[in-house]
DNA sequence: TTTT
DNA sequence: TTTT
């Protein structure tokens, strides 16, 4: 059993690429998760390196960026690689096997006012599977 | 072991109470959790009866009502009861050992234009204890 | 975002059925998860309806009975249903993505000398699909 | 939100130590959580550190070892340091919060047949705290 | 007896 | 209507 729940924001942009062999989508991205009880001076989020695979992936690419907040289901993976010097370095990823999509950051508009939240009327499915109904209008209100 | 984590709604405002021997507050509100894939037609959300105790409990009397979005971590508690007319009826709760504040609607504002959304950044701490940091201002950026 | 993990008994053997369209299996069954802090006198185990479907379901039938302990990941699922004389009754049920055996009971020797532990060495694969690698030697060393 | 739950076996003994302030006792171990869908040839477990405070960390030195089975519920934690020639390396661990022995290996005897299942009978706590009721007999009935 |  |  190996289970991880995870409500953070993005710390950068999320990459996308594809496996050599099937085509598969890849996306990656950091994601930092608060500390609610961090005190002052102290390190006040954890940063977890975010894998996500297939059409979920290219709507992570599609829909996020720096800032927004998900949530996140998956479990944890540990791996390890050596260095060109030959030295063994050890890697932890969360692989997800669902992101909902809490708010966004406009691709476009980034820093400015583009991030919205998910509002969405009665029956919005705002997950990245069948993605929909997103709040595009100019307005501050999020649904 | 027994460890649940939500992501929804209130599905009605919060109602506190204290507990007769230590007065304790104990809150409890209903959370509509989204299906994202449910279909047309089909039931497209759970509803599950959230119980908070102590300090947490009042910040969520005091910060949430119907409509606020919240990630909830707790254990799931099954219990019965017999009704007035001798039938034993079983319950199911959620006890909620952390609630983390992803929106509000202002109490004040219900129905209006009250609802922010909160903040976010990494700076943030957006839970019950410890409760700050609001997004508060006119601007329609969330850090 | 909806996620559980359960660690428990089987509270009773599980029941197998078929849907009607597809044929597909559905397994349900009691699993009693017990409280850690419970006093004297006090409740001990909240207990959960489980719902498993397709080969896993199969699995659970034929490689648990009453007793047997499972690890499990879900999420809940809530409903509604009419009794007879026209009364609203309110479900709550743990539907079942994976279900991890840690023992199981031998289903010809209950009560008997029937039950072993799960191996569990680093090379054990103990869940349901792809089930295999018991470990069914007589010693009591479980890998 | 930051929510991890695990069920593993230990690949190493705990190791105990007492913070230098406050005399806290301080647990850590390497957990080996099988990946059920593993092929062939292809790793078939994940690692993870985790790190246990208390009086949990006392009974997890006291009553684990090597090959111990365990649930665990907890949060991820990431951290850097600087290595001696001054190049910065990244961790990342599991902050226990709850530890459930689903079984051990008998420190005195560990290799030949000191492991037992934590059977226990009815109303058997087999969690940290408050720690009874071991099935200690020689038999290899776990309860 | 429901949210978005 | 319960497990250990």
């Amino acid at each position: 059993m190996n289970s991880v729940v995870l409500v953070g924001n993005l710390a950068r942009d999320p990459e996308l690429r594809f496996t050599a062999g099937s085509g598969k989508a890849v996306a990656t991205f950091s994601l930092a998760v608060n500390r609610p009880f961090a005190k002052e001076g102290q390190q006040n989020a954890d940063f977890l390196r975010i894998v996500v695979f297939g059409k979920s992936a290219e709507n992570c690419a599609n829909y996020l960026s720096k800032g927004s907040k998900v949530a996140i289901q998956g479990r944890i993976q540990t791996g390890s690689y050596e260095t060109s010097t030959g030295e063994k370095r050890y890697t932890t990823d969360i692989v997800a096997d669902r992101v909902e999509f809490l708010s966004r950051v406009n691709k476009e508009n980034q820093g400015g006012f583009g991030q919205d939240d998910f509002g969405g009327g009665f029956n919005n499915n705002n997950n990245p599977e069948g993605f929909q109904a997103l709040d595009d209008d100019d307005d501050d209100i999020p649904f």
